[in-house]
DNA sequence: GGGGGAAACTTGTCGCGTCAACCACTACAG
DNA sequence: CTGTAGTGGTTGACGCGACAAGTTTCCCCC
């Protein structure tokens, strides 16, 4: 057993506040899509099949897009298709996959929600930063995204598991 | 109403960092915990008491130090009670207030849970980035989590409710 | 000093997410 | 063409978190 590598001054403020930011200010952000009946998985969903060409996708592919598991879409998604935002159809050419694609109405409640998700992600995140801050923060979090993305890119340490017991 | 304020291709690609970041990376930190039987959020309280002088706070501090609800705490603490981590008794002073202390063996858990948790967030954050990347991320989220903890800071601007609807 | 309002905490309900099966289909090896 | 491994997606159970309503205590002003 080597010695803790703690973390030092700096990297705690980065840690708390990205705690603090993830506790307290994506639970505002879902208030928002409460007001709506939906909740922020729905509308990543909707984000990343509008990302499409054809507005359509295969669902693990929307899964991962949305990082979310594929039980976790299956189960959100039941909403969206009972409200007729999206629909679900067997793929053709493989049988065990389906696809996901935006309605009409639903691409339309995309576009009704965007502008005010938008306002409040620029209130809540980066009217507090300047611009120099904000390109720093975006490197920064996109080398760490994309660790996590592709686990595969790091050689070793890909087990975060039961460190001691059990 | 006013033309939207979108994102531009920076804040986007650190918005959707951020994301991966919570809903990737944050459930294998969880994972973690639950080798040891134990939530995040218990951690987070721990973290939350050991910090304070006598191990022992409030709990309505305590549950603003962890970035939890009351009834949050409330609901977790039993847990912790149970297992004879942490005390709970009435606050002397002020009948309606209750203090929570870290027992001998809460602080042991704890002390045994630190260094593997401490390398859990090296290996997901910190590893991926140099030193000034890590200075930057810091300031700039220690800016977004100052205004998320006191909401009275900017002077207008506090309603993130019910956009339009309804 | 008594009564309204606020603070501190608790409780119960309900919906979501995780997890571990599970089913259906494909790929492919012999 | 048959069995076996693997992929894509679903289901149900269970624990957690948000929310709203409740209880107790304190503050303070009339």
């Amino acid at each position: 057993m080597t010695e803790p590598r703690w973390l030092d001054d700096t990297q705690q403020a980065a840690w708390r506040a990205l705690l603090a930011l993830v506790n307290r200010g994506l639970p505002q952000l879902e208030h928002m899509f409460k007001a709506h009946g939906l909740l922020a998985v729905h509308y990543s969903i909707l984000v990343g099949l509008s990302a499409s060409a054809d507005d359509t996708m295969r669902l693990s592919d929307l899964a991962d897009a949305a990082n979310v598991s594929q039980s976790r879409l299956t189960h959100r998604l039941r909403t969206l298709v009972d409200r007729n935002i999206v629909e679900v159809a067997a793929d053709s050419t493989d049988g065990r996959g389906k696809n996901a694609t935006l309605t009409a109405s639903g691409r339309q409640l995309l576009e009704s929600l965007a502008p005010s998700h938008a306002e409040d992600v620029q209130r809540m995140i980066f009217d507090h930063l300047t611009a120099t801050e904000t390109a720093n923060i975006s490197t920064g979090l996109a080398k760490i995204a994309a660790h996590l993305c592709n686990p595969g890119a790091n050689p070793e340490a890909t087990d975060l598991e039961s460190p001691t017991i059990r």
